[in-house]
DNA sequence: ATTATTTTTTAGGTCTGTCTAAATTTATAT
DNA sequence: ATATAAATTTAGACAGACCTAAAAAATAAT
């Protein structure tokens, strides 16, 4: 069985070989695992030998296809439990991820099926990522940053790409929230800020915050 | 902050000194944390200098106030997820203790008082045991065991003293549960076996089912 | 009271998961 | 192409939490 480490270390390399879809470096999950990089190689050394993951000697590392199973019944938990936490007991969509990172840890099957039930079964997270399916399947939706909309286009907000609280607590200042429809009213030529409606109150938002809000396209 | 072992330490030996109120010794621990009477020496050590405990070399040890605190903090997550777990998510109560054994160690304030007002306040859980409150205090009833009532003498079932799979799946085929009604109608004198009614239905039980039963008498 | 037995502690070792410092390999720049 | 820089791995150490075997203390038995 894996331990808590190991289990993080999965998690780590399964987000961050989504997008790039080349080897995991070890500096980059030293980083994001704010640990050290001779630790990092240990630990890959020790998951190759158990055959979690595919590991080189400088070369990075991949998930084998039992580490990737590990990771998405790991983040199917995580955001089981973040759905729960926000529909049930309350929580802001900023407040829910510290919390999560200690239950997705819980070992219990019927616990985690009891749950998904509990929910009604939810496809999406409060962030609007895909949460995994019993059979450990990711739903699947076009979703394009709002930073690569043209003027006029429109959208509904289905997720974030930076999901910090920071970050969160922005999209709540400007009344932003999944499901929220959003137009592009104009590009501002010199920076790429947006005029932008949001369920038609007008906003101003700068390429920053519009480089990390998905939008699934009208 | 307390590593999830001496989380683990603390609430054996506040479980096993409720009754007793005097030291627990090295050897008891060992037995109900299945480990070995060295490894508990190590740590009562290092619990004793954290001052967590008052541990005194061939003495045994009781809890310091910080360390009852800290168990009743523990004691109260653990109930409370029981009373979600088997009110919430169909858990039966013969169910439950394992993966509350996990949960009991999440760390977040806001989790537990948010799990408590979801549950509106309960005062016990699945198995009759007392929650401690928010601020720790716990609620006490009169409780005795079965085995102590007398012919005609009723009460209602409040509680078990064995919480194991084995004896919950007893009572359930007994069905009794907590809130039953139960009488004694007579007691064999030859092994203190009872004849008894609950909630009217006659059934036959043995001495050492009567003595892990508790009723408050009526 | 002195031996025998049981309980408890100490000493020394293992396994995880981390660290720092040094060595090695790969990538970059002239 | 070779020197320099950056990334990565190895070596050796440490803390937590456990173990076995041996020593020491407390308890029980004669």
């Amino acid at each position: 069985m894996l331990s808590r480490s190991e289990e993080n270390y999965l998690k780590a390399i399964f987000h961050l070989r989504t997008d790039k879809s080349s080897a995991v470096s070890t500096t980059e999950l030293a980083e994001h695992l704010n640990t050290k990089p001779s630790s990092v190689t240990d630990m890959l050394q020790r998951l190759n030998s158990n055959k979690w993951v595919h590991y080189r000697k400088y070369k990075g590392v991949i998930l084998s296809r039992n580490g990737e199973q590990a990771a998405l019944k790991i983040i199917r938990k995580h955001r089981l439990w973040e759905v729960f936490l926000v529909e049930h007991l309350n929580f802001n969509w900023d407040e829910v991820h510290e919390v999560a990172e200690q239950l997705e840890h819980i070992q219990s099957e019927k616990l985690t099926s009891s749950l998904d039930q509990f929910l009604n079964f939810p496809k999406y997270d409060p962030h609007g990522d895909p949460i995994p399916d019993a059979t450990l399947q990711l739903s699947r939706r076009t979703k394009k940053l709002l930073s690569n909309f043209k003027r006029e286009e429109c959208g509904v907000c289905i997720g974030v790409k930076d999901s910090s609280a920071d970050f969160l607590k922005v999209l709540d200042r400007l009344s932003i929230s999944l499901g929220s429809e959003i137009q592009i009213i104009d590009i501002e030529e010199f920076d790429q800020s947006m005029r932008i409606a949001v369920d038609g109150q007008q906003k101003y938002i700068s390429t920053k915050i519009a480089s990390n809000l998905y939008l699934n396209p009208v």
